[in-house]
DNA sequence: CCATAAAATGAAAACGTTTTCATAAAATTA
DNA sequence: TAATTTTATGAAAACGTTTTCATTTTATGG
């Protein structure tokens, strides 16, 4: 009704006015530049609190060509992992005065691609990205990358070098954990339902999985391993064609939550006893595999310290100016650990 | 490396130079103003996509005072059919040329509190907000309101006038299916969690509950309708007291899926049959509830087409300048559907 | 063909910061 | 106290766009 009282947005213009200062020192004090007497900065801080001034974050940019905003580039925020990742990311970046933009690729490479453009455009400050289970090839960061941007790959982490930082779960060691697990409770005839070996993710769970059977001197079954996209459906027809056969495994190890559910889902259908006939783990720790019957054994990958690395990372990249010597290539590593619940 | 070959952004002057005509020229050209020719229009715009133009967002911004970004307050992003709005909201504001700062509230009053300001300091173009359970009093949102910034609020909106939008799923249908579902299979004694009145959700869910339960001259045992925060535990809790007494309920329409998923966890724990003994309805079609066994039955409230009807609704108040006349208080009431497993 | 209206373009100011360069004030030294 | 260094401040330009106002070009009608 009535619109007239259009809220006023001082600007630094208006502290100078009511210190009797310039602009210059206002903005130097606001950002505590060396050369300003203690008692202006003060007087500075306290009008503008007064004056409920909030920097122009448009002019600012535009002026420093620096956005205070960092994009996101995930496959989908619904993935529980991812989520809890964001949530760190966002809350810790805030405290820094960073903003965030987040983006889904839904793992679609053009859209990761398209992504990538328009993050690039709207001159993000800093790049964090968990790639496509597609994207083998990455020009499209080079962009970003030969502009200074730091950029941060998490999670599913381009395989060769480049350029740029990367954080990881430990997912050898994961693998390493779930299946010897799964020996330990003594399982001997252990199958493996993974991802496509295009990504960092499975290679190492995978290779985790080997490691372990070959320590223990089990056979691995080459027709109980799948490398295939980690879909409910798929899982069920690989646990079908398992299961066809005349010798049957007596434990699965599944590359991620959805087909380990999916698997017990099987076996259920099938008349399959969990744990007793066949000891099933996951990977991730989704909450729905604390609520399945039984409920799933899997892998904690510590979402809120990856998020916490992710940042602790990036201001230090961001701080430094010129980004890091630029071939930091050492992965960061977060520990992972085995989640024992009711199917193993 | 090689770092030198930093690629350049190409301003509107380097258009105008390569195309002899005047920044202005080009400024309009790329606006589709009405005032410059044909021709000229396609040869601007050949000639960015040439150059790979991409407009400076903070320049424009600056100048226009458009940030062409919209900013959205959520509980959290894991929930999923906030997740699934906020899908649907970005892949379409995309579209529509604007960016989107997610921001979660953690379902705490003073965090919204602190992100509308936030929000509103970063001058986004349009506010989405789902508020936190607990917002009662929205004097928080003022600023941009009176700024003539238009504000939708989604699934938890105020419960009195204020003056924005508000779209919402159709709770009372949602409450009055589920209890008409139950009461159609037979149930007699049906018990109802939800969560405090202070929120339209339940609000509405419950009155849908209660005139399911009238129409079919069902009593309503006091005893075994809770308002309460809707957690896991303060289920359970509910559960024991019920199923404490002598006469016991048959069925429970429960006002969110976890609160489902805990009941039924509770079912299984104290040897009662679901759904012979207990019948058992969920809301918000959590994809939990699929897994669960038995699978729960549930209320599905389409996200994508409440994501898709904020950002129509939105996308009109922002071309029609000012803001539509203000007061269209009706809620927009997206349908809901019931979801009917084995539950039930 | 000229007067007039309409359409297309250009010049320049403005948005709110930051930063370079110059200058003034204060502190230090001779 | 004067000369010099150090510290604090100010004036003004710059960032890339949009927009107002003025001007030029083109179209229209008599």
């Amino acid at each position: 009704m009535n619109k007239d009282k259009k809220p006023q947005q001082n600007t630094i213009l208006d502290i100078a006015e009511a210190l009797k200062l310039s602009p210059a020192t206002i903005s130097r004090a606001l950002n505590n530049h060396p050369h300003v007497k203690e008692k202006t900065k003060n007087d500075v801080l306290k009008m503008a609190a007064q004056l409920g001034y909030r920097r122009n974050q448009m002019a600012s940019g535009l002026r420093s060509n620096k956005t205070h905003t960092v994009g996101l580039i995930v496959p989908r925020i619904s993935m529980f992992f991812h989520a809890e990742v964001i949530t760190t990311i966002q809350n810790s970046l805030h405290k820094h005065g960073y903003n965030l933009i987040i983006c889904q690729s839904n793992d679609l490479l053009s859209m990761e691609e398209e992504l990538a453009d328009i993050l690039y455009a709207s001159r993000v400050d800093a790049l964090i990205v968990a790639c496509t289970l597609q994207t083998t090839d990455f020009s499209h960061f080079d962009k970003l990358v030969s502009s200074g941007i730091p950029v941060i790959f998490y999670d599913r982490v381009p395989l060769d070098a480049y350029p740029a930082t990367f954080i990881k779960g430990d997912d050898f060691r994961g693998g390493y954990l779930a299946t010897t697990h799964l020996i330990e409770t003594g399982s001997q005839r252990i199958a493996h339902i993974s991802g496509k070996l295009s990504s960092n993710l499975y290679q190492d769970r995978s290779a985790g999985f080997r490691k372990a059977m070959e320590q223990h001197q089990l056979p691995i079954h080459a027709e109980w391993v799948f490398h295939q996209e980690l879909t409910h459906e798929n899982a069920k027809e690989a646990m079908a064609k398992m299961f066809s056969g005349t010798v049957v495994p007596d434990a699965l190890f599944s590359a991620n939550d959805v087909t380990a559910i999916a698997a017990l889902e099987f076996a259920k259908e099938n008349g399959i006893q969990v744990p007793r006939d066949l000891k099933i783990i996951g990977y991730s720790n989704d909450p729905r595999t604390s609520i399945t019957t039984p409920a799933l054994s899997t892998i904690e990958q510590y979402p809120a310290k990856v998020g916490q690395k992710i940042v602790e990372v990036l201001i230090e990249q961001l701080k430094s100016g010129e980004k890091g010597s630029g071939l930091e290539q050492r992965p960061y590593v977060i520990p992972v650990d085995l989640i024992r619940r009711m199917s193993s």
